[in-house]
DNA sequence: CGGTAATCGAGACGGTACGTCTAGTCTTAAA
DNA sequence: TTTAAGACTAGACGTACCGTCTCGATTACCG
C-alpha cells in the first residue's frame, strides 16, 4: 500500500492558501464585499493572481472557500431536552451569522453561490447536508425522548431555525438580543410539541 | 393656489419608464440578475443610459424600484382563522418569491439593498414595514377571536414565516409543492396556539 | 449637397486623440519601447483604457498611428540635379530615423507592423507608396535633366537609400556623422549614372 | 596541463540543447515570434523551463543564440571579379534572409537585439564584426585586381548591400527574385568602379 | 560503493500587461 | 429639459507570459 503519490512539479504552497484566505476575510471585515476585488486579495496576500485562480475558478468559489468551507456544522451535544437542543442549534447558526465577516458577506455570498451551479451544488453537499444531519439528529434524540407526538419533518425544521436567524438578521436587520436564540427554540418547540393538532 | 407647477422644457415621457421595468423583468428573467447591465437594460428598453439615471442613481435603485417597489404588501383578506390567515400569509410570500424574475434575483437583490444603506432604508420603510403591519393585523385578529393566549411578537412572526420561505427557496433549495404553505403555516400557528408552556 | 453626415452620439474628443499621441511619444522617449504599456499609456494620457481600444484595435495600431501616420512624405524640392535630389532624399530619411522617440521604437515598430497583416498593409498603402512615388518623381526629372542612361527601377533605389540607412543606424549601430546623407546619395548617383555599364 | 576540468555534479545533456533550439525554429515557423514563448518553447522541447534558464539567461539571449548564433559569416570564394564577389555576398544575405523561419522572426529579432544592451554588444561582436570582414576582403581583392578607383568604406558599402537586402524584403515587402541578387552587385559595383567622380 | 553536486522534467510562485467589460458621467443633435 | 446615442474615466475581470523557485528523480564523478 503505497503512500498518496505525488503528483510531479513543485507542490502547492500552503502558506499560499493561508495569506489567500486570511487576506479575503480582512478585506471583508475591511472594505466589505464590494471591496473584495481579486486584484485587492492577490496584493494583501502578496500573491500572484494566477495562484488564487489556480485554485479558485472564480470569484464564487474563493468567497465559499475562505468563508464556508472547512465550517462544517459539527454535532450538537445532547442538552437532554427538545428546548435545549434547539436553543443550542439557534445559538450555533445566531454566531455564525453574528461573525463580523460572514455578517458582511452574507447574503453576497448566498448570492454568488446561486449564481454559480456548481458552487451551490458543493454548498448543498456540505453546508446544507450537514446541518440537516444535525438537525436529523435532534429529532431523532427527541422521539426517543418521547418528546414528539408525531414525526417531524427535518426539512421544515431546519428552514424554520435557519430562516428565521436569516431573515431576521439580513432581511428584516433587527437587533440581536440574548435572548433571541431561546425564542426562536421556543417557537420551534411549541410547534413540533404540538404537532399532532391540524 | 396653482395646480402641481409644471417644471419648464420637455416633460418625462412616461413609455420610457415603462420600457425600463420591462427591459429590466426580462433581462433578468433571460440572462440572470449577472445580465442586468445598465447597458443592457438601456439597450433593450431602447432607451439612453442618462434616461436610466435621471430617474435611478445607481443600479441598486433601478433593480430595487423594478423588481420590489410597488409590490408594497396589500392588506390579507379576514379568513376567519388564525391558521388560514397565516396560510394566506405564506401563500401570498411563496408566490412571490416564485415568480420567476425574482427567483432569479432574490438573493442578488437583498445582497445589493444590504450594500446601499439609502436603499436599505427605503427597503425597510416600505417593503418591510408593510409586511410587518399586515402581519400585526393578522395577530390583532387572532387576540380578537381568542386565539392567542399569550401576546405575540410580530416581529419574531414575521421573520419565521418569510425566513422560512426564504430558506426553503433559496439556502436549502427544495421543491415548492402544493401544500408547503399550509405546512408553514400550521408550524407557526401550533407555536402561537401554544406560547404559553415555557 | 450635404456636408459631413454627423453620426448620433457624443462625437469623439481631439483633446484625447492628442493626449494619447502625445503620451506614446513621451513614454517611447522616456522608457523605451518595452515601456510602452498601454496601461501606461492610458495613466498617462489621464484617459480610460476603452477610448484606446475604441480608436486603435492593438498596440500596434496605436504605435503606428502615433509614430508614422501622418508622416505621409512630403515631396522633395527639384535642387537641380540627381545628386543634390538623392542627398535630400537620404537625409530627409536619416532625419527621421534620428529623431530620438523613432531611433528607440523603430525595430520595434517594424516587427510589430510585420506581425499585423491588416497594419502592414496600410504601412504599405501610405508610407511606403509615398515615398516610393517621390523616388519615382526624383528619377522622372533626372531622367529629363538627360542625367539617367538608362531607365532605372525606383523600387531597387528606394530599396537602396531607405534600407543603407537602416542598417547603418539599427543593424550597424554606426554613428550618424553631417556628411552620411551625401556619401550614401554619391553611391547611389554613381550607380545610376553608369547604369549602362553591366 | 590538464583537459578541460569538469565540474562536479551531472554534466550538461547536449539532447536538451538540441531539442531546445529545434524547438524554437518550429515554433517560429508555425506561430510566428509571438508564439515563441518560453513556456511553449519547453513544452514543445519536452524540457523544463530551469533548463532553457540554465542555458540563457533571458528569452532574447535565447532567440539571438538559436536563430543568430553559429551563423559567423564564413569567408567568400573568390570569384575574379568585384562584381561576382558582390553577387556572392548579396545572395548569401538574400540565401539567410529567405529562410522561413528568420523572415519569420528577422524584425523581431532586430528589435529584441536592439532591447538588451549586452546582447546588441554580442550581435555586433561576433555577427556584424564578421560581416564587415567578409566585405573588407572582397574589397581588398577588389583593390589588388584594380578594380577599386579610389579607397571605399568597408562599412558603407556592408550597410548598403545588407539594409537594401533588408528594406527589400522586410521594409518594402517586395518578392524575392532570381536576378536580384545580381541587380543588387550592379548597382554596388557601378557606384564603386566610379567612386572618383564627386 | 556510497556521497556529493549539478542536472533533469514538472509545475507553482510573484509580478505585470493584456484586451474586455461594467458603472456612472458627460456631450452631442433633435424634439 | 427631455430624448437616443454613444464617448468619457476609472478600474476589475480572467488569461497569458516572464523569470524564479522548489519538488523528487537522475547521473555523473570523487573518495
Amino acid at each position: 500500500m503505497e503512500p498518496a503519490k505525488q503528483s510531479p512539479g513543485r507542490p502547492r504552497d500552503s502558506r499560499v492558501d493561508d495569506a489567500i484566505h486570511e487576506a479575503v476575510r480582512r478585506l471583508v471585515a475591511e472594505a466589505g464585499y464590494a471591496g473584495l476585488t481579486m486584484d485587492a486579495v492577490a496584493a494583501r496576500a502578496r500573491v500572484g493572481k494566477a495562484a488564487i485562480y489556480r485554485r479558485y475558478g472564480s470569484r464564487g468559489e474563493l468567497v465559499f472557500a475562505s468563508l464556508v468551507h472547512g465550517r462544517a456544522p459539527q454535532p450538537l451535544p445532547d442538552t437532554g431536552s427538545l428546548r435545549g437542543d434547539l436553543t443550542a442549534l439557534a445559538e450555533v447558526i445566531l454566531r455564525a451569522f453574528s461573525d463580523p465577516v460572514f455578517a458582511a458577506a452574507g447574503p453576497s455570498l448566498v448570492a454568488e453561490i446561486r449564481q454559480h451551479p456548481d458552487i451551490a451544488a458543493r454548498f448543498q453537499a456540505t453546508f446544507v447536508a450537514g446541518e440537516r444531519a444535525v438537525v436529523t439528529a435532534l429529532l431523532e434524540r427527541a422521539a426517543a425522548r418521547g418528546e414528539l407526538p408525531a414525526p417531524a419533518d427535518p426539512a421544515l425544521l431546519h428552514a424554520t431555525v435557519l430562516g428565521t436567524v436569516f431573515a431576521w438578521v439580513f432581511l428584516l436587520d433587527l437587533p440581536v438580543t440574548p435572548g433571541l436564540a431561546s425564542r426562536i427554540a421556543a417557537m420551534s418547540a411549541a410547534a413540533l410539541e404540538h404537532a399532532e393538532d391540524r
